[in-house]
RNA sequence: GGACUCGUAGUUUAGCGGCUAUAACGGCUCGUUUACACCGAGCAGGUCGUCGGUUCGAAUCCGACCGGGUCCACCA
């Protein structure tokens, strides 16, 4: 539409203009001899509706990627979607009523891909809405299509990068005790974890010692891990048990002789000062029976009940047991005291389900060997803010055991081994597998004892069978910027763009998403995955709570941009908070408050488009040079800043800028002298304001493209510059004092008021007005602006 | 327990050593002036969380405390 055409800034104005450039394709991908900028998106899963905080982040990604284009770089800005893992599963589960144990892996697979084919691709909508300018909106095969992580290319990937760590060594199968969600029926890694304050109680349970007879106090909140102690202990520091080194404690109801022992683990604080220690309580515990060469008793079967080792509890669920065990040890007066407590529990980050630590054979990924390296790496790459480092610096110093891989899953890249008799068969990468209905390629390396001894062809007489484990989600999700630079794919622009030059994504997934991207990126190519991290907080509402459907207090941004549009929207997240430094509040009142700036800057559009603009540039008078030196000011206030990822305080400027000075002030100024109606000013000063509309209306509008970028395309349009392929000017600092723009204001204000008072209109004359001396300079405007 | 972050008009917020502390929304009073009533002009509204310190000068720097939010660790 154009914009003499337009009355009113609306979503239907906004609806012609995104539709048609999502057709355009216009930000194709070419490999030229431009420098790369690439933005490694995060995918967002599509079984859900994009919220807010993709709205508004995806927002600033497309600030970001409109800039640097406009500073001549080749931006390499592509959507992925996210299709893989435990919440397609879940909303597949939930979807058509059905668990993949009931009607088996193959059936359920293809109802999770009936169900992603049934969701469709609503979000790609969105972001055209948006119009977020990705390099592209379509799929193929060109650098920077829209990609599926399901696909049989991304998957491929994934196995390739699996196939040469696992050759390596890198990856191996150990056995041992890991986090298990009984819920979902698999291993997890430490990062899935969460904790939530669960109530519960911390129960003083009398034991005997075997020598002496002696009761002893213990206490603990898993009581029903009594039959799994094999040791207790107290603080060498703690006199009131020294007697007992070198005894044995009777455990209660089961009668088994444990020894107890002096260890520093055990505080003298806390409880009795006296700890049974357990197998499969918590990782700690795992580590100390692996420190004290303890046998593991494992209680806890995989569906999250108890075995035979626990005796009268067998059968029943860890809680049931938990409470059982309560009322026997109560009902035998071995039950000192009971206290009520809050427990910080470890839940499934994904199925909320309380986590339990049992042993399982599961792939795992070396990771301890490298943290130093990490670290290094870390410190190479920028962050902004500069403190979110730190996010990322703690997590790794942590990182204690190496990162379980497997999983017990079904909708997920598969892990692609085959078995046979103790040999194990590796596919050659660069194709995607699926072990588990097919057989290996008969190029596919046989290893035995972690040796090669030949091929598949080589032993004809085999019977192979598929690994049925998938890999973890996050084993996917991080090579995503080795995925988008077309690793392993395109080595010429492997080669160019590597390392990709930014990484934006939330506080919240720096554990998982930006971690394992840095291990996998150092893995692969010993480098810093990344040039530039931009982590970003929360979108909250207008309390500062946290969106959730329980509280109802969710914004739609679909329904946002039905009602006040996108440029609003996109305005509102420049304007309202830096998005770097905190949680970002939302009303919708201060969305809608910005569609009267879009509409502001379409009427000052339209006024400066009713004049002629001269052919020359004329002879500036002192009022249109210092209008016009303090834009410049703001451009280099922009450029310095939008380089920071900071859109924030220049569009304060702009805005400002837009209503306060240009709007309120200059064009109340310059009108008659633009205007020349009577003659009054010459030919060239009524040019020089002329001039001066025409070069501040550009320049706002170009400093403001890649924030509005449809209001600004549309006035561009009819200034007959194409923005998108505008370069972003650099500042000329002028000699004017920009403070006498104050003193402009403050006494257009003076004489406004004046004629208030007066209760006469404000273009009304009036008399026996002297202009203050400082504002010489500007007499003839001020005079004939307020008829003086 | 360790760390980070934030407390400024009714609400959301700018400022992060120095003009009378920003602005928007909301409220109130005027007003259809030829870019704009999705507008204009103006008004009211603040002991800048509390208490100390540094300084000629503190919303701004330092310390303590109070109160939100977040991350990490731990709770046998």
């Amino acid at each position: 539409m154009k914009l003499a055409d337009i009355k009113h800034w609306t979503p239907e104005v906004e609806k012609e203009i995104t539709t048609r450039w999502r057709a355009l394709e216009r930000f194709r991908f070419t490999l030229g001899t431009k420098p790369i900028y690439s933005i490694d998106t995060p995918p967002p899963y599509i079984n859900a509706p994009i919220h807010l905080g993709h709205a508004t982040t995806y927002s600033y990604m497309d600030f970001f990627a409109r800039y640097k284009r406009m500073r001549g770089f080749d931006v390499l800005f592509p959507l992925g979607l996210d299709r893989n893992g435990l919440p397609i599963e879940l909303s597949t589960e939930k979807k058509y009523n059905i668990t993949p144990h009931k009607i088996g892996r193959e059936s359920f697979i293809e109802a999770c891909e009936k169900m992603l084919n049934e969701t469709g691709e609503e979000s790609v909508g969105s972001f055209a809405d948006l119009g977020i300018s990705f390099t592209s909106y379509q799929h193929g095969k060109h650098i920077g299509a829209v990609y599926h992580t399901d696909s049989p290319e991304y998957r491929a990937l994934t196995q390739a990068t699996f196939v040469n760590l696992y050759l390596q060594g890198i990856i191996y199968e150990d056995t041992r005790i890991n986090n298990w969600d009984p819920k979902l029926q698999t291993t997890i890694a430490d990062s899935e974890i969460e904790y939530h304050e669960i109530p519960s109680t911390f129960n003083h349970v009398k034991w005997k010692v075997k020598e002496t007879g002696e009761e002893i106090i213990i206490g603990t909140t898993r009581p029903e891990l009594i039959c799994t102690c094999a040791m207790v202990i107290y603080n060498p520091e703690d006199s009131r048990y020294k007697h007992l080194a070198g005894k044995h404690a009777i455990t209660p109801l089961f009668g088994k002789e444990v020894p107890i022992k002096e260890h520093p683990f055990a505080s003298i604080e806390k409880g009795s000062g006296l700890v049974m220690m357990c197998s499969a309580g918590d990782t700690h515990d795992i580590q100390f029976f692996r420190e004290q060469k303890l046998k593991p008793t494992i209680a806890i079967e995989k569906n999250g009940k108890m075995n035979d080792h626990a005796g009268f509890l067998a059968g029943l669920k860890v809680k049931d047991a938990r409470a059982k065990i309560i009322e026997e040890l109560n009902a035998q007066g071995l039950l000192a005291k009971q206290e009520n407590i809050v427990h910080r529990t470890p839940v499934s980050e994904r199925s909320k389900a309380e986590v339990e630590f049992i042993e399982m054979p599961e792939f795992y990924l070396r990771q301890q060997d490298c943290k130093e390296d990490l670290l290094a790496l870390a410190r190479k790459m920028k962050f902004y803010p500069e403190n979110a480092r730190k996010l990322l610096e703690d997590w790794i110093h942590q990182v204690s055991i190496d990162w379980p891989i497997s999983r017990r899953r079904y909708y997920a890249t598969p892990i692609p081994l085959w078995h046979s008799d103790g040999k194990i068969a590796v596919p050659p990468p660069g194709k995607y597998y699926v072990p588990w209905k097919e057989q290996p390629p008969a190029d596919s390396t046989v290893l035995e004892n972690g040796k090669k001894t030949g091929t598949v062809r080589d032993f004809p007489s085999l019977a192979w069978t598929g690994e049925t484990r998938v890999l973890d989600t996050w084993f996917d999700s991080s090579i995503s910027e080795l995925y988008v630079l077309q690793y392993k794919r395109n080595d010429e622009f492997f080669a160019k763009a590597y390392p990709a030059t930014l990484r934006p994504q939330g506080k919240e997934i720096v554990r998982t998403w930006l971690y394992y991207t840095l291990l996998r990126g150092h893995l692969e190519t010993k480098k810093a995955c990344f040039k530039d991290v931009w982590i970003h907080q929360h979108i909250t509402d207008e309390q500062g709570r946290k969106m959730s459907k329980s509280l109802g207090n969710v914004i739609d941004p679909q329904k946002i941009i039905a009602k006040h549009g996108a440029e609003a929207l996109r305005l509102w997240a420049a304007i309202e908070g830096n998005l770097a430094k905190g949680d970002l509040r939302c009303s919708e009142e201060k969305i809608s408050a910005e569609v009267k700036t879009i509409n502001k800057l379409i009427n000052v559009a339209k006024f400066v488009l009713q004049f002629e603009k001269p052919k020359k540039t004329p002879a500036l008078t002192a009022t249109d040079q210092l209008f016009i030196d303090f834009l410049e000011n703001i451009t280099a206030l922009a450029e310095e800043n939008y380089e920071q990822y900071d859109f924030f305080t220049p569009m304060l400027k702009l805005r400002n800028f837009l209503w306060e000075i240009f709007a309120s002030h200059y064009l109340e100024l310059v009108k008659g002298r633009a205007y020349n109606r009577d003659g009054e000013f010459s030919a060239e000063e009524s040019d020089s304001a002329r001039h001066a509309l025409y070069r501040l209306l550009e320049r706002w509008i170009t400093l403001c493209h890649p924030i509005i970028p449809q209001a600004t395309s549309t006035i561009g349009e009819a200034l007959g510059i194409d923005l998108h392929a505008c370069t972003f000017p650099s500042a000329k600092q002028g000699t004017s004092d920009l403070a006498q723009i104050d003193e402009i204001a403050a006494f257009n204000t003076h004489i406004w008021k004046l004629k208030k008072e007066k209760g006469i209109s404000l273009n009304s004359p009036l008399e026996g007005i002297t202009i203050p001396a400082n504002l010489g300079a500007f007499a003839k405007d001020l005079k004939a602006c307020h008829k003086l």
